[in-house]
DNA sequence: ACATTATTTCGATAATCGTTGAAATATGGA
DNA sequence: TCCATATTTCAACGATTATCGAAATAATGT
């Protein structure tokens, strides 16, 4: 990932409102969610929402489609990935880092990835 | 982290400057770099530069310390990697995460090649 | 065709942002 | 003390941002 799209997609993740709509639409899944489902679990207005939508579509970190009169938006993962890979690389990668800093995803608390939560 | 603490710090590095301060005063180490010299590196101006130090001081990222008439500047890695914690806990821990997405620091050019790479 | 639902577009607004130039402050040296 | 260096503070500016209300568009059902 360019540094210039790295800087679009932090912002596009910078204010309160978008990033609740990410975190939504990466619960949500590869499926997505409709607008107006997001809007009603936020309690945001439909144009406001249309409005953080584009954000998160130019930065790439959203898609659209359309299915009936609704609009359904996902997350773009492999965006996201790349803006943690970009972080990482930034942190760790180029860079001695800090004594302390394990500067790792931080995994917290978990031994295996919460996707196969039982072995 | 939290939410509001993690926005925070990323509309501080979501900004072309304050990015750069930020990957250089990484590269530089705990130690840190005066303003004077990041001044130089980026060709910035000292009192532009002042601003964004304190975007990133504000948000965590960056402290200063006096040493004879400069300022030095230095990264703030927990900062750094309690964002890419949250980051990913986000993605990964709080979602069932995309079937592509590898949803992990995103470390490039292993030997593991991305899922449409394979046979 | 008409009404209903779902979402977007448009115009306006206050607030915040990033940069600049000029002046102020702090430190160390002659 | 006076001077140079290093950085900050301040006021101003145009640009961008997030939100709102009102109107427009799109798809579906009757």
């Amino acid at each position: 990932m360019e540094k210039t799209d790295a800087v679009a997609a932090l912002a596009a993740l910078a204010q309160d409102n978008r990033l609740d709509v990410f975190r939504l639409l990466v619960q949500a899944g590869p499926d997505g969610m409709t607008a107006g489902a997001i809007a009603d679990a936020l309690d945001l207005a439909p144009n406001t929402l249309t409005f953080h939508f584009d954000r998160l579509r130019m930065a790439g970190l959203a898609t659209v489609r359309r299915e009936g009169r609704s609009m359904i938006y996902a997350a773009q993962f492999e965006t996201m990935n790349a803006l943690l890979g970009f972080l990482t690389e930034n942190c760790c990668g180029g860079a001695p880092c800090a004594p302390d800093a394990t500067c790792k995803p931080a995994r917290k608390r978990t031994k295996v990835p919460a996707r196969e939560d039982r072995p």
